[in-house]
DNA sequence: ATCGCATGTTGTCGCTGTCAACATGGATGT
DNA sequence: ACATCCATGTTGACAGCGACAACATGCGAT
């Protein structure tokens, strides 16, 4: 088998990036990870298997049990790395987005949904019915999480008089709703068949965001939008 | 036990109300239904197994096998039920409210999010990544669907001239979307831990509904509601 | 060079989903 | 009335899975 060596360290005194330890393996932790989340996108929830994510991963099949304590915990990590890159993407279009706070707030909104879209196997784990908690999001500390981030918007949109004032909490429920709401009908596949590439997501997304954010500006201040 | 004929393929003289059969144990089909329904929502997801079911239902381990052709024909079977009932619980409720366009908009979707807050089971197993196809909701011929109420009530706001005019579907997605995800946050608990009561789910939902309705108004008609 | 402990392996147990063969009894036709 | 049929339920079996214990290996600190 053409695998890569199982030790890249012979020498590399220096590989502190952080992140476990690489003994035998190399990052077994990661490996899992992504052998798990392939296998979910490849096969289907009911394929994913500790025993063939272990074989994906060409470890035997007791080999996870010394990075888990169980298949909950290796979910959990998918979870984990799905709330910390749906973060991320969000801030990303949002850095590319115009400034103003209702197009800050729409690109929060339309990322959500284009995570789902993109990584079904993360969105299914994080929001589905496979822990006994809530599971906190739990990012790197410093970082916003992906509600932070729609709070802020929504905020910043009220403090700039371009949202109708009210519980900010209700505004961000509304939001958080909305793009929760058509984030899982596409995961689900509930959409009708004419959306299915990625291309009408976003655009469908950015429609939805937009029908939004107008129907909860303020009546009394005069466009919809800050950028046109 | 009221006795039912099996089959409506011979003759059927009087027994046309359909369903299934009751031989030995009566409805054993409904039974192992109920006995799944009640196993996810007392024990959660990961307990839900055929054979406990059996168990429960008071068969053997492999008695579910003739009503069902495996574990996922019997989840099929819950999804099925549960668009059922909340299609009529969303057509109760709108029976009681006022008859206005925006109202019957606003009872179909706080019934639709008390659905997936009475019938939690139910609401993951509907939406949940438990089939391949997208399971069609599929309900008695003649009878509106979730969706169709929505759809028909976003039709009817702008027929009346009270919800603002442009594509319907592109509407009709808003509201589906913010029920489906509100739902789903309540179901998948992320929300609050202040809103835990079904009192308060029934709130929460009456605010965000009047609020995308209002989002959503024309904003040439002059109030927001068409019941006060 | 040595040793310890983290990492990976082997073997095992109970449980599950699914199938085949068998048993039972209610419905059906004459 | 009665023999029959077949839908329903049972018994037994098999492979695969999650989880644990005991064992083996080798990296890294000493």
């Amino acid at each position: 088998m053409a695998t890569r060596s199982k030790r890249t360290l012979k020498e590399t005194p220096k590989e502190p990036p952080a992140e476990k330890a690489r003994y035998h393996h190399g990052d077994l932790r990661q490996a899992l990870v992504d052998a798990a989340v392939a296998l979910i996108s490849e096969e289907g929830f009911g394929a994913l298997t500790l025993r063939e994510v272990a074989r994906r991963a060409g470890v035997t099949h007791a080999a996870p049990y010394r990075h888990f304590t169980d298949k909950e915990a290796l979910l959990e990590a998918v979870a984990i790395e799905g709330f910390r890159t749906m973060a991320r993407e969000m801030r990303e279009r949002m850095a590319t987005a115009p400034q103003g706070p209702l197009d800050q707030l729409s690109a929060a909104g339309v990322a959500y949904v284009l995570f789902a879209v993109r990584h079904p196997p993360h969105f299914r784990v994080m929001f589905g019915p496979h822990f006994r908690h809530p599971l906190k999001p739990e990012g790197p500390p410093g970082e916003e999480d992906a509600f932070a981030l729609l709070v802020r918007g929504i905020a910043s949109g009220q403090a700039a008089g371009l949202l109708r004032a009210g519980d900010p909490r209700a505004l961000t429920l509304t939001a958080w709703s909305l793009v929760h709401g058509l984030a899982s009908l596409f995961v689900d596949r509930q959409l009708e068949e004419a959306v299915k590439g990625l291309e009408a997501a976003e655009a469908l997304a950015i429609v939805q965001t937009r029908l939004l954010i107008s129907g909860l500006a303020n009546p009394g201040a005069g466009g919809n939008s800050d950028s046109r």
